[in-house]
RNA sequence: GCGGCUAUAGUUCAAUGGUAGAACACUGGUUUGUGGCACCAGAUACCUGGGUUCAAUUCCCAGUAGUCGCCCCA
């Protein structure tokens, strides 16, 4: 590569302003047509190695947990009919309405990129005829998720999920587990996180329930905000979201969802929460919780991350939800199957590695790292040769080896050694080449032994096994 | 989709109407076969388009993107 030539421009008056030139042209540069770089569509973002850390955790962890409470993996497309999400989200919600990567198929149908799992999950049980198997089915599911909202920290056009479903009972010990599973997931991720818990009960309760909010509201009205007069009009349970100080004290008089449940359905509840009392997980019982999709019955939960203010200068980001779930005892039916009660929690990965990130800056978080047991450094063409090969055979006699072949300087190769934290390094130059011998060297101490070659395998494994 | 704020190096941030500095990171050297520490050197940046101006990275407008709030949600 030449030198890139680096003029300083002068300073030239121009006389009138035909004369200014087109930016590019003045630097002299040929600006190629095309080469410019393209960027990134709008609300995605790239994974890059350096975060890889953060992603293959929190998938080892869904794995895991997976397993341990015997989730099957499923994985659905990514494009379905856009009509299944219409019909399984409720065509007012938000997420269909505006939200959907909408386009027409070559045949002429209209397909979407998914915005979740659920339906799809759903179809599939119906699709595949999951009712003959053993009930309840369990499966969790990971994968991207698509809505065209405005982009904001933690928001993304595109983002991943991880979820697991309960298909086919009606036992309040389902939602206690899907909770823990929620639960566990970001403990054991190190993540400090809540748990707040409502029921919202069967439409008709909560249509009762709307109504008489709706009532209570309205004679208020002169004194909320204009926002809630808005959502008085289109969707009476958001106004339990406000956030405007004027609107507390109406919000707290307000009547909660619980007391218009039926006896089934509070009961119910009343088991849930046992079960989690029972469990140990610390809720939050949160009545103006209610979540936003149409599919919803009875248990609704939601998980939030427990990040105290530090030095009360930082600032807190908006604190959304991580995760979220509940009881979805209709949809089954709603999606043209036969009746059958189920559970779900869906987790937003992004948005867990972007706080688990923030949080590990200050806090011990549970990391699965690549480790290495030893480093080989080579110097020298004929040593790099034979490296490759005796790197190849430690390989496979199962140890964990850091390497890289790009630098031939000694010292930078300790220098990566050192950063791999390695407890001991492998040195084999052109004399240990001739003789047959190899260093090694203990990171530890700098002590450095010379070995036969066939037998530094050996002696590195019985190092590595006194550590 | 609506409103506010922001856009300078890989990252976090400075300065400036006459084109830019630091810290960390990176590369090389001090040590031509030896890491952690230190010192030295080097490479790398003004989002895009238009306007004002002799001159714009700086001022103005628009676009784009990010961010915060709303809406909503993961």
């Amino acid at each position: 590569m030449p030198k890139k030539q680096k003029e300083k421009k002068k300073f030239v008056p121009r006389k009138n302003k035909e004369q200014k030139p087109k930016k590019k042209e003045a630097e002299g540069a040929v600006v190629e047509k095309g080469k410019r770089a393209h960027n990134i569509l709008r609300g995605m973002h790239d994974i890059l190695p350096r975060e890889e850390k953060y992603w293959k955790t929190m998938f080892h962890v869904a794995e895991n947990l997976a397993a341990y409470f015997q989730y099957g993996r499923i994985e659905t497309p990514v494009m379905e009919e856009a009509g299944l999400f219409v019909r399984s989200l409720g065509k007012g919600t938000d997420v269909v309405e505006k939200e959907m990567y909408v386009f027409e198929n070559q045949d002429g149908s209209k397909i979407c990129l998914r915005p979740e799992a659920t339906a799809s999950v759903v179809r599939a049980y119906i699709n595949a005829g999951m009712f003959n198997y053993p009930q309840p089915v369990k499966m969790w599911y990971w994968g991207p998720m698509f809505r065209h909202d405005r982009p904001q920290a933690g928001r993304y056009r595109e983002f991943r999920q991880v979820g697991y479903e309960i298909i086919g009972a009606a036992d309040p010990a389902m939602d206690a587990e899907l909770i823990l599973v929620a639960y566990n997931f970001y403990k054991d991720l190190g993540l400090p996180v809540e748990i707040r818990v409502n029921s919202i009960g069967l439409p008709e309760e909560r249509e009762r329930y709307k109504a008489e909010l709706a009532n209570y509201y309205r004679a208020k009205k002169s004194y909320i905000c204009e926002d809630c007069r808005k959502r008085l009009l289109k969707n009476p349970l958001r106004l339990l979201d406000c956030k405007e100080d004027q609107c507390q004290p109406i919000k707290d008089e307000a009547p909660q969802i619980v007391d218009w449940l039926s006896e089934t359905s509070k009961n119910y509840f009343m088991k849930v929460l046992e079960y989690l009392d029972a469990l140990g997980i610390p809720y939050i019982l949160q009545p103006t919780l209610v979540r936003g999709l149409d599919y919803y019955t009875h248990t609704v939960f939601e998980i939030y991350p427990v990040i105290e203010a530090e030095e009360g200068a930082a600032k807190e980001t908006a604190q959304s939800a991580l995760g979220g779930g509940g009881r979805y005892d209709l949809l089954m039916e709603e999606m043209g199957g036969r009746p059958t009660p189920a559970a779900g929690v869906a987790l937003g990965i992004d948005r867990s590695v972007a706080v688990l990130k923030q949080y590990g800056e200050k806090h011990p978080i549970n990391l699965l790292k690549p480790e290495y047991d030893i480093y080989f450094a080579q110097l020298g063409e004929r040593a790099k040769g034979r490296a490759l090969k005796m790197i190849e055979d430690l390989r496979q006699s199962g140890l964990r080896i850091g390497f890289n072949f790009y630098k031939n300087s000694l010292k930078t190769q300790l220098e990566l050694a050192n950063d791999l934290k390695v407890p001991c390094a492998l040195i084999l130059g052109q004399k240990e080449v001739q003789e047959g011998t190899i260093i090694i060297r203990d990171m530890e101490s700098g002590i450095q032994e010379i070995v036969d070659q066939k037998k530094a395998e050996n002696i590195v494994k019985k190092k590595l096994e006194k550590i």
